[in-house]
DNA sequence: AAAGGAATAAAGCGTAAGCTTCATTCTTCT
DNA sequence: AGAAGAATGAAGCTTACGCTTTATTCCTTT
């Protein structure tokens, strides 16, 4: 499948606008082909039976039989030789080498969600959530690793609830930014190993001003476990995070999520808004969208 | 696929000697059956074509192309229905309770990484590893969504094997960075919905100089996708990968260990130095550090 | 053991589906 | 705008494969 996937996707520029169409219905619903005609595909496509086997020439396959022989055998044989599930649950028995490789560290990430899910307190999550909707302005830091936490938690904030910005460190004037906070700003301080000096300092200075603080790390008495009004912990491997994103990013959206839910008709319209900017599509994209 | 084998069973007893072969032969293997001819089912199992055929008229099939049909169909959708891909449909638009809120969300996201890690190509993972290694130089570009995951890419490989910068957009100076390339530099280019045309424009000023490109993203046929040298594609929620940061993060981490277990003496020697630094003078790499 | 009958496989036939050719439409370039 | 060329789809051609017929083999019964 992913041969032929591959296949599709070298050769894509050098088709032609309609061949264009059934490449996009191949890689789609590459189960239709394993299953008819190339007439059928034809009418599917709304092209021509004609059209179908000439895109079959140009990926460089026999005709329409070879393509169609490869997809079926890559569909069934990937059924039969990796179950995504069937990979994921037999993880004791642990051979290294590279070709499971992939296979054993998302599998470690799906551990590490899941240790994340089970350790979350509720009541903590939901404090968490109510904070961000309350709150009037939300600056959020992270440096280092957590920098790119902090970005896309600010970009996604910013959609879905406004009124949320990025502090960047000394490129952005602190003071300033601090002196207009009050009691009902909130600071999101994302804190993992090593733990980056700026971000507890900002924190710190945020707070003479009585700002929220929701601190997000890996351990309960980081520096910044310390100075949170609500901490969320995530699990993630020792000693760097590093290794702990995709765990990370699971709770943020989670608690993003969370605040979508609170107020979806609000989100849904600013969403809206996101979408009909700079005439780019926010649902599936096709060739034509691409220009 | 139930039906055919309840179907046999029910017959089994009024089938012929030969043609008992050929039913036990189709409920043990009934992939072949989906993907050979009858000719070729009679070879395999040492009967002949004409025995296959009249197996099916006698289980009340018009013929061999009828079963072949209907195996074909159950084989391809038990596929479908059990597919991870059914979780993530109704998940877009829905209101959440908040009881079990972070559990949806993080099951979705263990979905996600298990299609991820399903749809993954060994050998364009190998590719993509073997491009990171032997890169005289790296650029990573990614922009809004994408940029956290750019600035973490950029940090770690950076760390791991050094000679990584990462490119901001019009901030850095895009013209002086690619007139520096030649074909040994990769440019890692991360492109998801909606695709920031800054991403592709870059790649394709790049690519005039002869650099390789590695591409991750949603869809083979995305911008990126047409222009990449390997394309690493993670499964996402659409229409946006607002919430589909984990598995992308989780397939990265992937790539990343991948390289570092290539050279891996060499990486703990770059760790070491790097967590035995004082202070934090680790700076996001841009491509001023090269300057 | 021989005859009748069922089961089987080889050979030939027919049809569905893939493929090719050619006329028409759409694009592009001057 | 017009001409040259590419792209497209309809109609006819070809082949592969399923199917039928027929001859042979194997089994059963007396």
């Amino acid at each position: 499948m992913q041969n032929i996937k591959e296949q599709i996707r070298k050769g894509y520029q050098e088709l032609t606008t309609r061949q264009k169409t059934v490449a996009k219905f191949v890689i789609g619903q590459p189960k239709t082909i394993a299953l008819h005609s190339a007439q059928k595909i034809g009418e599917l496509t709304e092209t021509s039976e004609t059209t179908v086997i000439r895109f079959c020439y140009a990926l460089g396959y026999s005709g329409y039989s070879a393509l169609q022989t490869e997809i079926r055998e890559s569909l069934l044989n990937s059924d039969e030789e990796e179950g995504p599930l069937k990979n994921y649950r037999d993880t004791t028995g642990e051979l290294i080498g590279e070709n499971n490789l992939i296979q054993r560290v998302m599998e470690q990430d799906v551990a590490f969600i899941q240790q994340t899910l089970s350790s979350i307190n509720n009541e903590l999550f939901t404090k968490a959530v109510d904070l961000i909707i309350q709150a009037k302005k939300i600056v959020v830091v992270g440096f280092r690793t957590s920098y790119s936490l902090a970005n896309w938690t600010s970009l996604t904030l910013n959609l879905i609830r406004g009124d949320t910005s990025l502090y960047r460190g000394p490129i952005d004037d602190a003071d300033s930014i601090i002196m207009e906070m009050d009691e009902h700003w909130l600071v999101i301080a994302f804190s993992f190993p090593r733990y980056a000096s700026e971000t507890i300092s900002f924190v710190q200075a945020a707070k003479t001003k009585g700002v929220k603080v929701l601190g997000i790390s890996d351990d309960e008495l980081s520096p910044i476990g310390l100075e949170a009004n609500v901490l969320l912990k995530a699990i993630t491997p020792q000693p760097s995070a590093l290794n702990g994103m995709a765990a990370i990013f699971s709770l943020l959206k989670a608690l993003t999520t969370g605040v979508a839910a609170a107020d979806w008709p609000k989100v849904q319209d600013r969403v809206r808004t996101y979408d009909g900017q700079s005439g780019f599509e926010f649902h599936i994209p096709t060739t034509e969208s691409w220009g």
